[in-house]
RNA sequence: GGAGGCGUGGCAGAGAGGUCUAACGCGCUCGUCUUGAAAACGAGAGUCCUGCAAGGGACCGUGAGUUCGAAUCUCACCGCCUCCGCCA
């Protein structure tokens, strides 16, 4: 959500931003209901002010005669004021669903472009893996392996159903643990948030009420989240966040559930897409500067970058154009892992910065040094998300006698092994 | 799942239709006094909307309602506490 003040004095700024994500939007419209809105506001309050002084005045004063008179006098105001709040109430709902369609505004930096085929590639890391034999691909190696079971996941669960078996499940306890440690040091705080939650978080993070398709619903009206940036963004929601402690970097552990409503097509066989997975998540917190939230963009975008080279994983990272962003965010970089049998890269994490647009949202909010109180700016990159991360590491790290090499860093947490055999 | 109780400022806690501009206390900030502190004394202090300002309005868990007037009455929701049941 944007402020009203500043979108009515930069209303080229937001138009050309929501232009440049492709979003529609009617500025004109807004301001116009906006004014509106003011208008009636001051009527209300006007009127209101005047039944406060004569209910003082019905109190105090002793002739009864008056007093009948005023409080008839009162009963035609309170109908004016009913009727007139009536009025303020129907624009003030088409307000806020409008407030929250207008997008925020992109970084210069960000190119343009309709989708993810617009993305530019700003940094590559690693050979694309050579192989001297025929490679296989990450279905094919794990059913070998026995690490994968497709058809009973579909089985049980249905379209896009899994289940990792054996060396598959030692392997995602492998990852987490070395995450965990990985980015702990980086002095992050781990935390398992709640991941069925109320609409207010969905609301705040920016997945509904354009999103709401790919959610779960619960019988209660809660929403699986398919992040933890949701219940952890809702932590602080309300609260006035003592600057001291900035930034504040939680490190989310937790299970994701996605519906991919609208993608059925894509992605039908693998690990790539699923409906269920595991993602442990860097969300940050900071103070309301621009130079600050860009500098921890580049810090919690460069982690996860580390992390992937710690795996000797082939990468790389591509900034997103202004059609692929979401509503809220001000630029993202995702970073994507060679996969050598589809011959391509697949995203594995997005880091966004997003500047007051979630806070302003949730009312987390903190003091600066002037005693002012501002909202603070939020960030969030995937840390890692498993299982989708055995797609690249079985891929890359195959051998030619169908054995699979378990990267170093892996392998303490391995019991010491080096290969899947 | 059943029954009952309770949500008031940073904390604690009164207020139970109008004089609430929310008491008293603790804590906080500033000042006086002091070599410095403590104590004592004095003063001050929230958030949001609106307005150039003066000012006006809103906020007693949230939202509706009753009333000329609601922290106070009614309803719904959210949360907390106690007891019973169920489960681990």
């Amino acid at each position: 959500m944007l402020d009203i003040k500043f979108i009515k004095e930069n209303k080229e700024i937001v138009e050309a931003g929501a232009k440049k994500k492709h979003v529609e939007v009617d500025i004109e419209k807004l301001i116009k209901l906006d004014d509106e809105r003011l208008k009636i506001l001051k009527e209300v309050e006007d009127l209101r002010s005047e039944v406060n002084k004569v209910s003082n005045d019905i109190v105090r004063d002793q002739d009864p005669a008056l007093k009948i008179q005023l409080i008839e006098e009162m009963r035609t105001v309170k109908e004016e004021i009913k009727a007139k709040e009536e009025k303020l109430k129907t624009i003030v709902e088409e307000w806020q669903k409008m407030m929250l369609q207008i997008p925020n505004i992109p970084d210069i930096s960000v190119p343009e472009g309709k989708d993810d085929g617009d993305n530019v590639e700003i940094k590559t890391w690693g050979e694309k893996t050579k192989f001297n034999f025929e490679p296989k691909d990450h279905i094919e190696i794990m059913n070998s392996h026995k690490m994968v079971d497709f058809e009973r996941g579909i089985k049980v669960h249905g379209f896009r159903g899994y289940f990792l078996t054996g060396e598959s499940v030692k392997l995602c306890f492998a990852i987490w643990n070395y995450a965990m440690d990985f980015f702990t040091d980086k002095g992050f705080t781990p935390i398992i948030p709640p991941i069925i939650d109320r609409k207010e978080s969905f609301l705040g993070t920016g997945f509904i009420p354009q999103g709401e398709e790919d959610l779960y619903k619960t019988q209660d009206g809660e929403y699986l989240a398919g992040t933890s940036e949701v219940p952890i963004m809702g932590f602080y929601s309300g609260e006035i966040i003592d600057k001291k402690l900035f930034p504040l970097k939680y490190l989310g552990f937790s299970p994701c559930f996605r519906r991919e409503a609208g993608s059925h097509g894509k992605d039908t066989k693998g690990l790539i897409r699923v409906h269920e997975f595991y993602k442990m998540e860097q969300v940050v917190l900071c103070e309301a500067n621009h130079e600050i939230s860009v500098k921890m963009h580049e810090e919690i975008n460069r982690n996860t970058e580390e992390f992937i080279e710690s795996l000797e994983i082939p990468y790389h990272t591509v900034i997103n154009c202004g059609g692929d962003l979401g509503l809220g965010q001000v630029k993202k970089y995702d970073i994507e892992l060679w996969v050598p049998k589809e011959n391509k890269y697949r995203e594995i994490s997005s880091a966004s910065y997003f500047h007051d647009f979630q806070t302003r949202r949730f009312n987390i909010r903190y003091k600066d040094e002037t005693g002012k109180m501002n909202y603070a700016h939020s960030l969030n990159c995937t840390a890692i998300p498993t299982p989708r991360i055995l797609v690249s590491m079985v891929e890359n790290f195959q051998q030619a006698d169908g054995t699979i090499k378990i990267p170093e860093v892996l392998r303490k947490y391995m019991g010491g092994k080096e290969f899947i055999s």
